[in-house]
DNA sequence: ACATTAAGTGATT
DNA sequence: AATCACTTAATGT
């Protein structure tokens, strides 16, 4: 258990914690949930980071957002509380611990656990207001901000101003072209905010 | 040295 | 902003 959990849960939920959830490790690149499966069970990230993306019919992925260590995905309790299939999926993007909570304690802890209703509706709010802000970004189309957020995410998920990506899989997470990229991230450049190489974006400023 | 893959660029829609 | 067509640069064999 880690200590920021210790800090934001009581006791008792600890405990129960300790008693009822179980700790499971996985290799970058595991699909943990796909689309379609059924949600059996909670994972909290303890370690590491988890991606969570949506495909469309044509197999083209878009990027909702990374779950980090002591963060829960919101979706996953929108689908399991009434047992609806995943309409997301969540793959590993390193080697990650979860901390996985099967649902049927879910109802009982609600109402006995104050702080893990809290948990819950922080995560929930806290993703919900992120997908209304690429949601804005989208529909005013502003690819060049969507990128430097992108970014900006990106290097404070590794926690390094290094980003190992090709232009091509930035442009693949954020549903665009590997050339708008190019040209975007060519722009930040000459505006003196990043250095390009190959497979690789230094991130130089704050942005 | 050659083939392969990533990135840069102009023109077009 | 997307696509095409093409060039240039980096990397692997």
């Amino acid at each position: 258990m880690t200590d920021y959990f210790k800090t934001i849960f009581e006791p008792a939920l600890l405990a129960e914690l300790e008693k009822k959830a179980k700790r499971q490790s996985v290799k970058a690149g595991d699909v943990i949930l796909g689309i379609g499966q059924t949600v059996k069970q909670i994972p909290i990230v303890v370690k590491g980071s988890v991606k969570i993306s949506r495909t469309d019919e044509e197999g083209r992925e878009l990027l909702l957002y990374y779950i980090n260590p002591n963060e829960t995905c919101a979706m996953t309790f929108t689908c399991c509380m009434q047992q609806y299939p995943s309409e997301i999926k969540a793959v590993a993007e390193e080697d990650t611990d979860l901390l996985v909570v099967p649902i049927s304690v879910m109802d009982e802890w609600l109402v006995k656990f104050p702080t893990w209703k809290s948990f819950v509706m922080k995560t929930i709010r806290g993703r919900f207001n992120e997908l209304l802000k690429t949601l804005d970004q989208v529909a005013f189309q502003k690819l060049d901000e969507r990128l430097v957020s992108y970014l900006k995410e990106k290097s404070k998920a590794t926690g390094s101003a290094l980003i190992n990506l090709s232009h091509q899989q930035i442009a693949d997470e954020l549903a665009t072209s590997r050339v708008v990229i190019s040209r975007l991230l060519k722009k930040l450049e000459n505006d003196g905010k990043l250095l390009l190489y190959r497979n690789q974006v230094k991130i130089l400023r704050d942005l």
